[in-house]
DNA sequence: GTGAAAGCGCTAACAT
DNA sequence: ATGTTAGCGCTTTCAC
């Protein structure tokens, strides 16, 4: 059972080491004869060859290396579990590195350039130590991280986050487009005076979920009054300080939906409404955006944004492939957009 | 800075490679100044040894392969974290397989049986094809799986779940102590009235808990009212069908507390109690169990009891390490389990 | 179509 | 204390 190697399958069925490794690998021809003896020693033995020792032969280990920033973080399991789909029918392996940031970086995005060295120490080993063929990077936020990850001769995929580095490729999912759908979705059950609650205003996600908005707006006719913006920072406190703000406008001016940059920022402010002894949704719509798994178990349950995070990691690990054997449809592709979906359900109210 | 080897260092810093070898795995004394020489040339060069050819030599990958039946699972993310943690300072890596059987098994906990071709393919993929040295399974529910893993001659520990193979260890959480301090904390409070929304009966969790809550009855000089027991299954639906059931009695005999056996189904009590038009906690106190991210998003937050995921995956890959090893405190372990602890929040009204 | 043998980059036994 | 070299298990060139 235990350490059978291709010698003793060839002495088994009577062949040369080679053709084992023809018949194994389909490499060359093998008569139809030999062939099926071989075949049927390795199933009898149970027989799987050495990767290590075909790894150090054909310097290609079939590995991707995943470099998470935190597994903990919300998008990497959905993620992890779109490249392990992939991976698993095209034959590769995954080793994770997850570089448990979450603490350090909570709610300081823009930190990530004090970790610097400890991500390249990390991708260094991955790829120069473990020999890696390509490396997928998982961002515990999207935003642009251009000139963190040095340049190595191996595809690097960034998911969930950005680069202009030309060595680097991304997949992100879409955000304005779906920021539109959502605004479109309070407009259409009759909203006007919408609040927006928005993440950190500087960030990415923040200004093109606003142009999406801005331009659900403009379709329709309507203007977004800049009075009812308030800056969050992500966190579902922000959110709620945010909304206690909003609160303090007369009756008649008060907004009655309210969009929330993410599902975090949107419980805050349902706290608030809560606390204001107002009710979700008949007095005040709320929506959020991710769908995070608390958005279904709130009361009632939050209208959001799904961001389809397998998606991203299928597809980033398809682009790392592809990129590696030169064939198919990402070869050649920087970026890649996943688009982002809908997802009524019980928090906002026609007032039509 | 592509492929520098062993040959180049050792040219370069004027030894032979095996000098360099003793050097790096400090494996023999070497003389201070071509000691020296040797560590300047592999800093200048940033040389990485190749594990590859590393592990093919010693045999020893210095990998651990993950097993985990699903990534998205509620205790896996945890459980990465802290082999992760652990890893880092070993100098192992992990090797990650996720079976994806979180769609499969979805509430149908003992149907790993099903699965048991697949999970030993990818086992045996990891052991005698990845060459991993040692296992870790992390199971998504807490259960017993004995007899699903084959016997393969390397450290297998299971995370979050159990086994009575004996070639297999396992790293569990707490059950009963902590159930039992849950009701303590209902009882402390004044409750005496308390309903139970056990897990799926016959499952080893449910049984545990329940028997942490009988003593924990017992102690204070109570009886658990039978009939005021109903059997979940885990699921929200179930606390919210058990809960409406429980709804039906009379003012007078209505439970004034409700433990649910997870968070899930505290959770789903919840929303029946609000349907009921009565109050969490002013009308009933509700508690749950696993402390997961939605017990900290519901309103009131729930007071429940949280499992130290991360200490189950640090101490499983000690674990792990230490068999290999043959040295340190687990080295000769066969089950390890993790003290679980309250968290109390908002969900329990004193009613002394 | 098939086999012999070199060699991937390392470690470690052996020699000195 | 250090160098020489065999060999880990595979693939692949080269020869037949």
């Amino acid at each position: 059972m235990s350490t059978i190697t291709i010698k003793d399958i060839a002495r088994e069925a009577g062949v040369s080491t080679a053709t084992v490794s023809y018949v194994i690998n389909g490499s060359r021809s093998v008569m139809p004869e030999k062939r099926q003896r071989v075949l049927d020693v390795i199933s009898k033995t149970n027989y799987q060859p050495n990767r290590v020792a075909k790894s150090l032969r054909t310097k290609k280990t079939n590995i991707i290396g995943v470099l998470a920033e935190d597994i903990l973080g919300f998008p990497s399991g959905g993620i992890i579990n779109g490249i392990s789909e992939y991976v698993e029918k095209s034959d590769y392996n995954i080793l994770l590195n997850d570089l448990r940031m979450l603490d350090s970086l909570f709610n300081k995005y823009d930190q990530v350039i004090h970790q610097k060295e400890k991500i390249n120490n990390a991708l260094s080993f991955l790829v120069f130590g473990a020999k890696v063929d390509a490396v997928i990077y998982i961002g515990m936020f999207n935003r642009d991280i251009t000139g963190i990850i040095s340049n190595i001769n191996k595809p690097v995929v960034i998911a969930y986050s950005t680069s202009d580095d030309e060595h680097i490729c991304s997949v992100n999912y879409e955000n304005e487009d779906c920021a539109a759908e959502l605004t479109k979705h309070l407009i259409e059950n009759g909203h006007k005076q919408i609040a927006i609650i928005t993440g950190l205003a500087h960030t990415s996600p923040s200004q093109t979920r606003l142009k999406g908005i801005n331009r659900a707006f403009k379709d329709a006719g309507l203007i977004l009054d800049g009075s009812l913006v308030r800056n969050g920072d992500w966190e579902r406190t922000s959110g709620y300080d945010c909304m206690k703000d909003l609160l303090k406008a007369e009756k008649s001016t008060l907004p009655t939906a309210v969009l929330a940059m993410n599902d975090l920022m949107a419980v805050g402010a349902m706290d608030a409404i809560r606390e204001a002894n107002l009710k979700v949704p008949d007095d005040i719509s709320v929506v959020g955006f991710d769908n995070r798994e608390v958005s279904n178990f709130v009361f009632p349950k939050l209208t959001t944004v799904e961001i389809d995070m397998k998606a991203i990691g299928y597809n980033a690990a398809q682009m790392a492939t592809q990129k590696l054997s030169g064939e198919g449809e990402y070869a050649d592709k920087r970026n890649l957009i996943i688009p982002s979906r809908l997802v009524v359900r019980d928090t906002v109210k026609s007032i039509i």
